[in-house]
DNA sequence: GTATAATGTAGACGGTGTCAACATACGCTT
DNA sequence: AAGCGTATGTTGACACCGTCTACATTATAC
């Protein structure tokens, strides 16, 4: 058995600091969030994550650029998952998973959003964001060849498309805002009927 | 005439402070803002912040308040500006104007969705929270009573109609997810096109 | 006018990000 | 297998920050 007590090198920081810090944001916040507690937390010297991370701005956007992977993934799985190809249902799956995801990722989806994030823009930051977007644009073009809301523009309809699990995010996310949280099935219900509001479910005759 | 060019007592610190703060945001970011940055901009000493503001995050919570406060004047403003009674006309106004007014005061609406803020949660923030959120419900309660979506419950109707205007501002707002920014009449086209997918405007005969 | 509160200042403390200099371990070439 | 370059980790230092305490100055209430 390789039991790796203590060695001079930690093996995986990188990944190690990036867990971390996602478990810090979700439990004291993004402002408590600091590469000296990281490192003492994983009981290296204070400066270990720099070597990782040129900058604090960095750790984030590695943060993010993990977050929109994920995003990317759950989104474009729940549409696999339904096994059908009508564009509606792909989308309308799309739309939960993706919120879905971001309430049980909220560091992660915190991160994607935070202000200082797109300040700093990597090019691997960027690139993910537009992998992201390039999945969901695609399927809201499809909705829209297949009759949704074709009296405006492709770009107010991905605005309108977008902006509903993300606001929607945001509100349940926020204790101050969002309604009490309630029960996963309620929560699974409401997310459902936002949705459908948004992306209605084609008749199944 | 009365210059008062250098006293010992400000006279309006904690009103210089909030402004600063909003103007640091806007231009170097949340992260960036400093408590004695800001007391070297406004030529006072170190901890004269403090006395008006206990600690960071009583400021980001009084900048969040008054963000509150102005996002439901100018939501309120909106709707009575139409001079019109019929509740879809209404709240189709008070989205644009909310809108707007986040496209227009960005370190407000960044403050007021600071994941850091809800966490401190004063009791002027919740009331200011509060009013916002009864006004907007009250006119979301009435346009339901006049035929919008009478499938749903309220409360799903209430995320989805408060998550675009603030998905939406999240978007438009975040350089790496938004379209590029264009002139402020395809802005305006963009809002009222997204709005009106929330909020359809009665027919006028 | 004077007591008292409100507001501003000066100094100190621990914590934080970041850099430079140094130490250790890994991996590749030979 | 040896040696060497490099990746990774450590230590120390510096400036900045939030916040507390003690003190100074001004405004306000009586």
């Amino acid at each position: 058995m390789n039991i790796p007590v203590r060695t001079y090198h930690h093996g995986n920081l990188a990944e190690a600091v990036l867990e971390r810090a996602a478990e810090v944001i979700d439990q004291e916040g993004i402002e408590a969030l600091s590469l000296r507690g990281i490192a003492k937390d994983l009981g290296v010297s204070h400066s270990a994550p720099n070597r990782h991370f040129k900058n604090k701005a960095a750790l984030l956007s590695a943060l993010a650029t993990d977050g929109w992977q994920k995003a990317a993934s759950a989104t474009l799985q729940a549409a696999e998952a339904t096994g059908n190809d009508n564009p509606h249902v792909r989308l309308n799956a799309m739309g939960r998973g993706y919120l879905r995801w971001a309430m049980e990722n909220r560091a992660l989806f915190r991160s994607i959003y935070h202000p200082d994030v797109s300040r700093q823009a990597s090019e691997a930051l960027a690139e993910a964001v537009e992998k992201f977007a390039a999945t969901v644009r695609a399927e809201i073009e499809a909705t829209q060849k297949d009759g949704r809301h074709p009296e405006v523009s492709l770009s107010v309809l991905t605005i309108f498309t977008n902006a509903v699990p993300t606001g929607a995010a945001m509100l349940l996310l926020d204790p101050l805002v969002g309604e009490q949280m309630a029960s996963d099935e309620e929560i699974e219900a409401l997310i459902g009927g936002v949705i459908n509001l948004v992306v209605p479910l084609p008749e199944t005759p």
